[in-house]
DNA sequence: GCCTTTTCTGGAATCGTTCCAGTAAGGGGT
DNA sequence: ACCCCTTACTGGAACGATTCCAGAAAAGGC
């Protein structure tokens, strides 16, 4: 582990970041558990470095969001996960049931929808694709429904049988 | 504007909701200002009929929403917006700076990397594309840059110059 | 090793949204 | 036309994720 450590220390320090016990922390916790919350993080780093307040946390995540060493995102209706897979083309599945997400690879390089035709004047830098489904945990359980399934209503990209 | 009311009447009554005021109100409100937050329609909704809850506005919005006359998106960072275009396929690109909400026809009508191959087991049912940007206004502001930019952060499908 | 800059602490505040219990109104059945 | 049951609306309090604030502590260039 100290090898991780030393990598990530020599990262923070390339981007122009202080090296500080929580940013290790957060990145170590990363590395073990992708697409983690906020307070999956306040409670890893907590577990391993002893106490840390949430404001050290948040802090430390804009920090290394800004400097480009983690990704944020933000399902719809849940709280926003961070991971350390930046700077390659890859998208993500989100459970409607539990929030969980999974990472997905672009199946066409080239992504051609991804490219719209009429932006209405907007200047677009970034193309975002989400997938929207159930994880298997949650697919198997026995419909008892009682969260009212979140994520996007109506039909966007209907996916499987048409 | 009276057969407006009426066809939404129709519409309301077909999906087995009640006909009320407030509903009226949301969907004439929509069609008036597309892509509206929950706040903009409390406002305009007051402003048609003179007083309402803010609940009144949430559950109207559920309602209308569950019966899938109504779409929701949450763009990142940015409250829900809501609009009337349900059951065809298109996208939103939203601006980083003020939030506001364009629709982006798809450029081709099969979607072809919107059909993921390793999906980690989730079900898979919808796929949804944000494009992230600047609104026309915010693009030719002084670059006085007050708000960090919302949305998305590190690399998901560049647009553009590479 | 000192001093400035940056980070961390703890607590209070914000924002969008939801929960709650009670009141009011829609509309199918008679 | 009326009644009654269901559903919608009101107002206020609560919620979770995140941010703001001011002061204390630590990082690291000199």
């Amino acid at each position: 582990m100290t090898t991780a450590s030393t990598d990530d220390s020599t990262l923070l320090r390339e981007r122009g970041l202080r090296v500080t016990g929580v940013r290790l922390g957060v990145l170590r916790a990363l590395d073990g558990h992708q697409h983690s919350t906020a307070d999956d993080l306040v409670r890893a780093v907590r577990a391993d470095l002893g106490t840390v307040s949430v404001q050290a946390v948040y802090d430390c995540l804009h920090a290394l969001t800004a400097a480009g060493l983690l990704r944020r995102m933000e399902p719809a209706g849940h709280p926003a996960r961070y991971e350390r897979r930046v700077g390659d083309n890859h998208h993500h599945v989100v459970c409607r049931g539990c929030g969980a997400v999974a990472d997905v690879d672009c199946t066409v390089g080239a992504a051609p929808c991804l490219t719209p035709r009429d932006t209405h004047g907007f200047t677009v830098d970034l193309a975002e694709v989400t997938f929207w489904g159930l994880c298997p945990t949650c697919a198997s359980e026995p419909t008892a429904d009682p969260v009212p399934a979140a994520g996007p209503s109506g039909t966007t990209h209907r996916v499987g049988t048409p």
